[in-house]
DNA sequence: CGTTGACTCCGACGTAACGTCATAGTTTAG
DNA sequence: CTAAACTATGACGTTACGTCGGAGTCAACG
């Protein structure tokens, strides 16, 4: 046999054929003058051998180990196979499960899907800046925070977006929005006073949802790109809430 | 941020940042003077995109089309995903299936399980020579046939080792492992006669299961195979136990 | 003030299992 | 006689980093 017939035979490319050479795995058959490789059955053999045993997702360098190691195969080594497959498999349809989560909710990739599902009614009608800004806060507390926690936060949102409240956060945020070189004191002023009238418990909840061992550097990192993403006018009106807020508790 | 704590945060390692840079996925962060990288909350936020993004299955390729392209997600890049994720778990779990079967079956790795479990009982008492060369053969067929035709043979082993054949068919295995130099024609004509009266129709059966088609080459490779694995005087057995089935048919 | 440990940088090879050239010689059919 | 098909070797490409070597830097400790 020539290399196509037995690679045909055994379903291989020629150059897996030669690569198993390469890194002894099959056994270099006798040649004819021209150089070419003439095999006979026991390489066809062992080359089935060797393809039936990669189906099983045993790598290579495995394998001599199977087909040399007489006795029949150690449990042990076939358990151990079973297992990590069982771990691939487990890891890829947690993977498919994320996707698919995507898929359904339509919302950005790059967050938790929870997270994805609850900020998009919250997005409609804001600046493209403030939808930004809120998407990296949203991907910053997806990473910073365990399941449980972000469970909670999407709980928050998802009260924010509810029907009596979402007309009222909206006319918040877009009053927010439109902070800048403009506005005067008074302007920030009574929005710090609606947002507090409005929000302020609901502010005070996300705040306690982000206090207490890692979270702690989630609301330190929150606060780092609100400052970075927010004007003059806007980091006032921040400062403003803040302090109120203090003086509440 | 230095490289480290920038690493910490978004649960990579720091020669997986220096990765992303290389390739362009994460843009160079400025440096202090003396060469370190200084991250700020931008790097980290595309970073820890990055890190979800990879965590989806999406190769590091992809991303800067899902980061940078504006607008969601287009749905096809998600269904093309969710399939390739599809097949993958579909693949590995056909391989689970094989590696369970080999562990609960007990036989050798590199044949189709359904021989594995048949081919067994055929083996006590033979000489190891004859061990071998029959798990030789059902590598082959293991290949060469497909499924409807392995499990037709196995339904064929599994008649010889039927308990009523079991015996018989042992005993005619041990004369045929036991001829040589020393046996004489009338041993060997004796024992063809034995061998068609008890097995004739058998072997009519394993014949025809292997005639038509690509099957054709299996019977060949079988016969060019028995060839290199027996004795002269079993060759003649061989013969003789073809003609005689030629001459009945 | 020296040194020790933790941190940083860069370059470059290693990994798994082949795919894909590029180059060159051989055989066979029309 | 030429074109198609087949063979050979060598070497680089792929994925997503891990790991090593060598060297400079920084903070703290004694």
């Amino acid at each position: 046999m020539h290399s196509k017939e037995i690679a045909g035979l055994a379903g291989v490319s020629i150059r897996t054929l030669r690569h198993y050479h390469q890194i002894g795995l099959l056994p270099e058959p006798p040649r004819t003058d021209n150089g070419y490789r003439i095999y006979g059955l026991p390489h066809l053999i062992r080359l089935l051998r060797i393809v039936r045993l990669t189906a099983l997702g045993i790598s290579l360098s495995q394998i001599p180990a199977f087909l040399d190691g007489r006795t029949e195969m150690s449990e042990d080594s076939l358990d151990a196979l079973l297992e990590g497959l069982t771990r691939q498999i487990e890891l890829l349809e947690h993977q498919r499960r994320l996707v698919a989560a995507l898929r359904d909710g339509k919302g950005p990739p790059d967050m938790a899907p929870e997270f994805a599902a609850s900020l998009m009614p919250l997005e409609v009608g804001r600046e493209p800046k403030a939808v930004r800004a809120g998407r990296e806060q949203s991907v910053l507390l997806s990473h910073l925070l365990d399941e449980g926690q972000r469970v909670e936060l999407a709980r928050l949102y998802d009260q924010l977006a509810d029907l009596e409240y979402g007309a009222t956060v909206r006319e918040l945020g877009n009053r927010f929005d439109a902070l800048g070189p403009d506005s005067d004191e008074d302007e920030i002023s009574v929005l710090a006073d609606d947002y507090i009238a409005h929000l302020g418990s609901w502010m005070r909840d996300f705040d306690n949802a982000l206090r207490g061992g890692r979270k702690h550097q989630a609301a330190t990192l929150l606060w780092l790109h609100a400052l970075e993403n927010t004007n003059d006018q806007q980091k006032r009106f921040l400062r403003e809430i803040n302090s109120g807020l203090e003086s509440k508790r």
